[in-house]
DNA sequence: TAGATTGTTAATCGATTAACAATC
DNA sequence: TAGATTGTTAATCGATTAACAATC
C-alpha cells in the first residue's frame, strides 16, 4: 500500500507547474502539452512527465493535458484544494515584512490556492492584540492551542535565533510537520518534520562568489548561467 | 590555466561554513576538525573535505583545520575579503521589509562580511531622495549609472512582476552578474549571469504537501525528515 | 611512536536526460 | 490514417559517501 517516495525535489517543482497552469486558464486553449509547461516554466517536458508520473496519469498520448484537469490534480496532490492555514511566530520587523508580503500576494496568489495568513504570535506586550496586515497577533503562549483549534498546518518561523529551537520544539509537540525558518540557525530536527530554509545571508555570501570583480578584468569565466534553488 | 569548474552546491555551503567559523573563534580552541565542523553545520566531515578540497589545502592531517586561516580562506574565495556592494530595486512594501531585514543583519554578519546595502532604486516620486533603514532611495534611471560608481555587484529584485525582466536586462547591460529576485517569474538568463530565486509562495505551497491532516488519521507516512535548500 | 585527521580516490546513490513504444 | 505527444524504461550525468593511504 505504501507508494515509493516522491523527491523533495518533485515536490518544489509542482507549484511551479500549477502557478503556470493558473495563469494560462484564461488564455484561449483548454489542452496543454508538456512541451509548453516547458517552455513557461524552464522545466523539460521530459521531465514535467516524470514528474507527474509519480502520481499518476493525467494526459492523454497524441494530445497532452487537460488544463483544467491538471491544474486539480495538482492542487490535490499539494493538498492546496483545501483550507490551509500558516502561522507565523515573532512579529520584529522580519515578521512584520512578511506578514506584508504575505497580504500582498494573498490578494493575488496564496488565497486562489488554499493558503491563508491565520495567526502571528509575539511576546511584547504591545504587540498583542493589534494586527499586523490584517493578521491578529498573539501571545506565544497560546501558540499550542491556536495550533490546534484554527488548526495551523505551517509555521513560518521569524523569531530571533536564541528562540528559534524552543519555537521549533514546542509547534513539533503540537503536531506541525511543516515550518519555513527565517532564523540564522542548525535546528536539531525530528523525523517526520520538513523545514524550509530562508537564509538570505547565507544566499547573499554566496551571490558575491559569483559577482563581478570590478577591480581587475575579469580572467576567470568558470561559470555558467544557471537558475538555482 | 582554466580551473575546473566548482559546482554551485558546493558555493552554497561555504557561507555556511564561515558562519560556523566566525561563531567559533572566541570559543577556546584555535584548531577545528572536519568532524566539529560537521556537528555545527549538519553536513558530512567526509563533504566538508571534499568542498574545501575544489579550492586547495588549508588542513594538517592528523591535526585539523587553523580556524583563523580557515576562515580567511573561506573569505577570500567568496570575495567577502573586500567590500561588496549591494543595490535593491522595487522599495514597495517587500522592499522596504528587506532593507530593514538587511539593516538588522547588516549589524550582526553582514558587515562582518564585506556585504552592504549600499542603494535602493524605485519609481515612486515620493520615496527618492528619502531613505529607508539607512539606505537612500535613487531613481531608477539612475540605475546603470550608480552601478558604475559605486558599484554595485549584487542586485536585489524586489519590483513587481511585470518590471522584473526589464530592470533585469539592464542590470545586465550595466555588468552585473549576481541576482537575488524575488519577483515570482521566469526571467530570461543569459549565460555567465547567476540568479537566485527567494520566491515564498512557491515554498509555501510545496511545504503543504507535507502538512499534517487534520481531518482524519494521517495513514500516510512516505516521507522522512530533511532540512533542505 | 601511536593516534588522529586530512586529502583524495573509488563506489554508491539519486536525479536528469534520451529515446521510443504506446496510443490518441 | 499520419502526426503528435504521452508514459516509461534505460543511459547518462553528477553529487554524496565510504574508505584509506598519507602524514602531522
Amino acid at each position: 500500500m505504501r507508494k515509493r517516495k516522491v523527491p523533495d525535489v518533485v515536490i518544489r517543482r509542482l507549484p511551479l507547474y500549477l502557478r503556470v497552469l493558473s495563469d494560462l486558464d484564461p488564455e484561449s486553449s483548454s489542452i496543454v502539452s508538456s512541451y509548453e509547461l516547458g517552455a513557461r516554466t524552464g522545466v523539460t517536458p521530459g521531465q514535467i512527465r516524470k514528474d507527474l508520473s509519480f502520481f499518476g496519469v493525467f494526459g492523454k498520448q497524441g494530445v497532452g493535458y487537460e488544463v483544467t484537469i491538471l491544474r486539480e490534480e495538482l492542487r490535490r496532490i499539494l493538498k492546496l484544494d483545501r483550507v490551509v492555514n500558516a502561522g507565523l511566530v515573532g512579529v520584529g520587523n522580519l515578521g512584520q515584512a512578511f506578514l506584508h508580503y504575505g497580504a500582498d500576494r494573498q490578494k493575488e496568489v496564496l488565497s486562489r490556492e488554499g493558503l491563508r495568513m491565520r495567526a502571528a504570535f509575539d511576546q511584547d506586550e504591545r504587540k498583542i492584540g493589534g494586527h499586523v496586515a490584517g493578521v491578529e497577533v498573539y501571545p506565544v503562549q497560546r501558540l499550542p492551542e491556536l495550533i490546534k483549534e484554527l488548526p495551523l498546518m505551517i509555521i513560518i518561523l521569524t523569531v530571533p535565533a536564541e528562540a528559534a529551537q524552543v519555537v521549533f520544539d514546542r509547534c513539533v509537540a503540537s503536531g506541525v510537520k511543516a515550518f519555513l525558518n527565517f532564523a540564522p540557525v542548525k535546528l536539531e530536527i525530528p523525523p517526520g518534520i520538513r523545514v524550509r530554509h530562508a537564509d538570505f545571508t547565507l544566499e547573499l555570501e554566496s551571490l558575491a562568489y559569483y559577482s563581478k570583480e570590478w577591480e581587475e578584468d575579469e580572467g576567470e569565466k568558470n561559470f555558467q548561467s544557471r537558475t538555482d534553488q
